[in-house]
RNA sequence: GUGGCCAUAGCUCAAUGGUAGAGCUCCAGAUUGUGGUUCUGGUUGUUGCGGGUUCGAGUCCCGUUGGCCACCCCA
């Protein structure tokens, strides 16, 4: 074991670990844009200020955080939406409303890490500003569900449960619980799932029964109602379920939340977000007001639940396979066409074996191998999977090759 | 940040306090131009690091670093 160790709770990408990560971006960036999300980004690094202005000073404990050369309070980024809220605020009128926006980016957190939770990962996040309106509540529930359906996923894997904190506060107004006690009460409901049914009651006090009795029986809400009648239009019903027991930490949500599960159980949560109304404001000193919701999606917990379903990437179109040494200059000369023309190749770079050139050739994952030897000026089309070979000119070698460079078909 | 468990070859793991091993991977061969199988041979370790106990430590003790798990917190 070397010195040299990636710090604590940050990974090294290797070629398939990449890969897995690429096309986690792929299908995050697919699915968003066709739902009409466009997309942007902001620093890594922001002034610790941004995240105490919205969460307090507690936060900070968490934050990866630091004083830079110039003196100044710095973080590197536990989440998008200050900077979004932030970004908007100054921009806004430069864009129709809604903003449809999503983001691919890396966050940090200074925290003991643990699996699935790590000091560095990726999020996506996706943001509607500007629309109150129910629809957009659906249609953001829609695209998170839309993106693990892409992945393969079905409501077998995951669901998504939906609750609304507005109940939650009609309630505790209902039953004349004064208002700077809500944040706290609201913190016990989000808890009662990981605590024991005793101390949510002593936290809930007189409480207790009341919210024991919606836990049991369930909630109804016409939001929520509307809600997943919306989803059911779009033939999602079958993804959600309505449950009021998620309430979400973060203080800023004010209206809808959401978070999705493995339908396993066995994970932490996959995606989660919610409505955040009055975030805009605030971040901006009430300059600019505007409603707002979104969710975020990590790619550690999801990498976890797709893990096996990835295939094993083909890294290669065509291997040159050199023969005869005396063909190698013809063989480049090749390789630089049909690179230019698109197609993924490679060859030896030192005289080999065939033998172990073809080994090569399909450890790469190459649907076809080309030979330059004694057939000169012909060269050997070999199909590796039905180990079919053919013999053709060198000059009409591209009339032979599949049309589309990526082979993929 | 607190507590518990763990750390041996690139990977997965063996080794009563008594000379550090296996499988896989990787590399090279199996009469000289054809791949997924098979066979043969080969490389690799200051046993995470630093101290201590002992005639002798991978093994026991202390510290440290890292990992896993729980707590805390949740973006």
């Amino acid at each position: 074991m070397s010195a040299m160790q990636p710090l604590p709770g940050f990974r090294d990408f290797l070629p398939d670990d990449c890969a897995a990560r690429n096309y986690i971006f792929e299908k995050w960036r697919e699915v968003a844009r066709r739902y009409g999300f466009v997309e942007w980004d902001g620093p890594v690094l922001e002034p610790t200020e941004l995240y105490k202005k919205k969460s307090g000073n507690e936060i900070v404990g968490q934050l990866f955080n630091f004083t830079d050369k110039g003196e100044r309070e710095v973080a590197l980024r536990p989440e998008l939406t200050p900077t979004l809220a932030r970004v908007v605020a100054a921009h806004e009128r430069e864009f129709r409303k809604p903003l449809k926006w999503f983001s691919i980016g890396q966050f940090f957190r200074y925290e003991k890490q643990q699996r699935g939770r790590l000091r560095e990962h990726y999020q996506l996040n996706c943001d509607i500003i500007g629309e109150s309106d129910l629809a957009a509540d659906v249609e953001l529930v829609a695209l998170a569900i839309d993106i693990l359906r892409g992945f393969g996923l079905t409501e077998k894997d995951f669901v998504v449960r939906i609750s609304d904190r507005e109940f939650w506060t009609d309630f505790l107004r209902d039953k004349n619980v004064p208002e700077e006690r809500w944040p706290e009460m609201l913190q016990t409901i989000d808890k009662s799932e990981r605590e024991s049914r005793e101390k949510t009651a002593e936290k809930l006090g007189m409480l207790a029964d009341p919210v024991f009795e919606v836990f049991n029986k369930g909630a109804t809400s016409a939001k929520l109602d509307n809600l997943v009648e919306g989803l059911r239009a779009r033939g999602l019903a079958e993804f959600v379920d309505v449950d009021v027991r998620i309430v979400r930490g973060l203080a800023y949500y004010t209206g809808t939340v959401f978070e999705v599960f493995d339908r396993g159980g066995k994970l932490r949560a996959i995606a989660g977000g919610g409505r955040y109304d009055n975030l805009i404001a605030q971040l901006s000193d009430n300059a600019v007001s505007m409603p707002a919701l979104g969710f975020a999606m990590g790619d550690v917990v999801l990498g976890e639940l797709i893990r096996g379903r990835l295939q094993p990437e083909r890294k290669i179109d065509i291997y040159i396979v050199i023969a005869k040494e005396t063909r190698r200059a013809d063989a480049l000369a090749q390789v630089q066409q049909l690179r230019d023309r698109g197609y993924r190749v490679d060859f030896p770079l030192t005289s080999a074996k065939v033998g172990k050139q073809f080994q090569t050739a399909e450890d790469l994952g190459a649907t076809l191998a080309i030979l330059y030897g004694d057939e000169w000026p012909q060269v050997k089309i070999k199909t590796l999977a039905t180990r079919e070979e053919k013999l053709v000119s060198h000059q009409e070698l591209s009339a032979h090759l599949p049309a589309h460079p990526s082979l993929s078909s």
